[in-house]
DNA sequence: ACCTGAACACCGTTCAAGT
DNA sequence: ACCTGAACACCGTTCAAGT
């Protein structure tokens, strides 16, 4: 509950980060400024610097928050549907904040919180029959690939497209498939 | 010739390309700063935009200086052995030139030079069999791909890394491979 | 002891004054 | 007419002064 005209909530690394996410998502990346993020929470741009160490380390907070809400796969599904799917979500989710792809481009974070997607996917790699080295390739190169395909909106050369206008919803869903279907072994894709 | 210490040549952009290209190479993308730029070549900030319209439009330009060097294909390998060594020159040549990689991924550039390398890897494809539309999304799948582990210093959850270290050359190489075996027609991998 | 306004050292960009 | 030092409006970060 939000007091209104009283005392505000004492400031807290939680205030900021939920704050700053709410900033990055409404305006993107640039406009998180540290004046813009302390007077959003209603106090001095020094007071930050008590919870947190710099912008960098900020950053670093908000991929692991956002890091918390990577989508789990369907148990139900045959492990190349529930790659398939597990990865469009993540490209969707991402899709809608697109800061995040920005910042991992940019820092050299490493996301606690994100340790738990990794091995899931891991685990569904191997569990369709990969060797342990072949699955760790596998899960970087979807991940580089998802990253690309994030961060590249105007890939080199575009205006040689003349054909078919595909999203790039519909663009990442090819190259998934594609990679999949030669990576997994036996269990042809059979169209769909 | 450099005239030693009487008249500097003439500024042009031409000559704040190559001084721009030669900080960001030596020292980093943060470190080529319009103050710094213009205080090598110098001259003064303001004598800048008289040939250049603003940071971005610099950037615009190394870009498309560095896009001159892409590498080409070699006519004598066959279509498969053809795409991979382009690919990895390609990813070798911008591993030299990180800033590159960041550029592309923060603005939304249309490198003018970049057009005759998509086109000629649009040919390889299309000449290795695929259709048009495939060759188009196989082209974006490859950019983006090499986007990606450009980008990608520590893959997320990287900390589950017990494998043996392998570089990210290697890396790329597996999974532009893999990548190639099923997206090509014919012509089985036959070991190698 | 804890908080924070004001200052500091940057940045890209502009403008008015110099030649 | 062309060039550019100095200023402007920002930025992340620090510090000294306030409670």
């Amino acid at each position: 509950m939000v007091t209104p005209g009283g005392a505000r909530p004492k400031l807290s690394r939680e205030l900021i980060v939920t704050k700053a996410r709410a900033i990055a998502d409404a305006s993107g990346l640039d406009a998180l400024t540290l004046r813009e993020l302390a007077h959003a929470l209603g106090t001095g741009q020094a007071s930050l610097y008590r919870h947190i160490a710099d912008r960098r380390e900020l950053l670093g907070l908000l991929v692991d928050d956002v890091a918390l809400e990577f989508p789990t796969a369907d148990p139900g599904l045959a492990p190349r549907e529930r790659l398939l799917k597990v990865w469009l979500d993540l490209h969707a989710f991402l899709s809608a904040h697109e800061w995040v792809a920005k910042v991992i481009a940019e820092g050299e974070y490493i996301s606690r919180n994100a340790a738990p997607f990794a091995q899931r996917q891991l685990d569904s790699l191997t569990g369709a029959g990969l060797g342990t080295e072949d699955a760790m390739r596998a899960y970087r190169t979807l991940y580089n690939l998802l990253l690309g395909f994030l961060l590249n909106k105007h890939p080199m050369g575009h205006h040689l497209e003349a054909v078919p206008p595909s999203t790039e919803d519909e663009e990442f869903r090819w190259a998934v498939s594609r990679f999949l279907d030669c990576l997994l072994p036996g269990e042809p894709p059979q169209g769909q």
